[in-house]
DNA sequence: TTGAAAGCGCTAACAG
DNA sequence: CTGTTAGCGCTTTCAA
């Protein structure tokens, strides 16, 4: 076996050698000897910022590329340039809709400036979170978008530390990491708790997981506790079952378990609007009529409450919205980074919209 | 300013110097200066298959980076080891809880080998997904994962190119890439139509999106089909309505028309369990009783299909099952590759069972 | 506009 | 078990 030479002093395919399987993948080097040119020229062709290139030159290159199946290497690129051209992104389930519109919604921004998201999700625990925190930070990339604000200390610091602008969402914080994107889960509740008492409601209840797992629907217990003792009414029927993600059976049972403990309930509030679909159909099952036996309420924008019939008041948010307003404010951020500044730290109030429908 | 020093020629911080910020992010280098030691031990510190070693030494220099506030760089890592430590795997979309579910069960396996999962969705769209394999491909999967057999030309040529194990799921093909885990979604319709027809049923409808987008969907109609003639039964009760994802407010539409259109029809068969609780939804806004009026089916294990009431007739399947055994082959096919070895292609047969349930 | 040299931070391979 | 040497494939920087 020949001495092995240094890769970029490799004999081109115009010599004796015409092996087309130039041991390994192609690289530049090899595209720029088929050309004679240098890999720099190569490197430059793939960069469209340099416009006002001899076109013909940029066009036989990227041919050549495409001829020889060259693929750019984003792995060298990005360590010798130190431009990942990814975002990570966090958050805490996949098949929760609302999540994923607002990933969704940060991407289409993301994507038009050239960056991937890398999507990671924590099952709603904040130990995880750390860890694909940690995961996630080792490959370098130039913004974290998170849910919510409640993280390991350990996961603070490293956000802190890791020297890209950070964006927490689906909150309001009060000592955020750096950047914010969301609304008050308990003002949103308590906004639909005022909408049911303006509607005549007086005795109701609040149906959510346990608090310890989520942090948004503790707030949003706590925006019903908070706001029916502001209307001097009694905060006492609240019922906690199940650990988030609270499921549509998680409703169901709760809503029995309510209507056993205090038969004289009027209306309930769910943390979500899957919650409140388990507790309509746990209803319908038991005969009971809804809204007149008991008025349903629910969070979110999800499908099925506009789908089943009757319809389920909910706390409407533009999910897919907030990920566009956290992809823009990012992108702003990682040019200021780029040009070796710092964005000073943003906050963006979410708008959200209480929808009576026919639960109610 | 003094000339520029390799960053490996440095001085120590035992030197004069005492800036705390040794000009950039702490490299391996830096932590090794501190210790007096080289680079390598450093490196090898972070690999426990090194496991027999001074342990002693060891917990020193993983304490003096976390004191120093190293954290390894994956860019450089992988750049030089050729090993990215990820996956890519492609579902259609992140908020269909069946293809998340099989994400899940893909990320549960390879999370336990190291190997992180970055996820991408098509938006049940073949050029997208042909952009995405692009793009992440640049990124040097160590395999990858896609949902279904439908791609653009490219993007099978781009898959066979990459030199990485390729898994196709959620299908079983007639021209595979490499390997698939899947199962027969005409047959699994046939088998839900033939439990129909066990029943009673006769006229029996099928409802689903436009052929064009949906790969999957485009086999149940063809299974129904199919099985349909197989029993002598008049299959041309068929509407389409909607592209893919097939909503629920499509099915709500769709049983509208179908009604409209047969109104001697006993059953339908739906692409999802999304349309069919649409189509239930808005058999109880018309007063329709199901199954009395018109029994319904549906197909995936959709939660609102268990949750609803009545629930509904569904072909079950174990998504999560599914990512995992796309996981675990994923992982054999790996070790293979990094041993130089390429796993001859499988196929791997995933069960669906139907699940005979209130709304039939 | 193009080229040459240097090196990003790490690991493979080999030597001690 | 630890150290030394030599790059990985690209971009940055500077010069032509």
């Amino acid at each position: 076996m020949p001495a092995r030479l240094p890769r970029n002093e490799q004999p081109t395919s115009t010599a004796v050698v015409n092996s087309s399987e130039p041991s390994g993948p192609v690289t530049m080097a090899d595209v720029a000897a088929r050309l004679g040119i240098s890999k720099m020229t190569v490197s430059r062709a793939f960069r469209q910022s340099n416009g006002g290139r001899s076109n013909e030159l940029r066009q036989t290159i990227l041919r050549t590329c495409h001829e020889m199946g060259y693929v750019l290497d984003q792995t060298a690129r990005t360590f010798s340039s130190k431009r990942s051209g990814f975002v990570a992104a966090l958050i805490p389930a996949l098949n929760n809709s609302n999540f994923s519109d607002t990933a969704h919604g940060l991407t289409s921004v993301l994507a038009q400036r050239g960056l991937q998201v890398l999507l990671g999700y924590t099952d709603y625990d904040i130990p995880t979170e750390e860890r694909l925190i940690r995961e996630m930070l080792t490959r370098r990339p130039e913004g974290v978008v998170v849910t919510g604000g409640s993280h390991t200390p350990a996961a603070r610091k490293l956000l802190k530390a890791a020297g890209v602008p950070v964006i927490e969402t689906w909150d309001l914080l009060t000592d955020p990491i750096e950047h914010t994107v969301g609304f008050s889960n308990a003002e949103a509740t308590g906004a639909l708790v005022r909408e049911l008492h303006a509607k005549g409601y007086r005795r109701i209840a609040f149906l959510g997981g346990v608090a310890a797992s989520d942090a948004r629907g503790a707030d949003r217990r706590r925006g019903f506790v908070e706001t029916m003792r502001a209307l001097k009414l009694d905060a006492h029927r609240s019922i906690s079952v199940g650990h988030a993600p609270v499921s549509m059976a998680d409703g169901a049972r709760g809503v029995a378990e309510l209507v056993d403990k205090w038969p004289d309930v009027e209306a309930v509030v769910c943390v979500s609007d899957h919650a409140a679909f388990g507790a309509l159909a746990e209803c319908q099952r038991r005969g009971w009529a809804v809204p007149g036996r008991l008025a349903i309420a629910g969070f979110g924008s999800f499908e099925v409450g506009t789908a089943c019939h009757p319809q389920i008041t909910t706390v409407a948010l533009d999910c897919f919205g907030m990920g566009r307003m956290a992809g823009e404010l990012l992108v702003r951020a990682i040019d200021s980074a780029r040009g070796g500044q710092r964005l000073a730290p943003e906050i963006i109030t979410i708008p959200y919209n209480i929808e009576m429908r026919g639960s109610t």
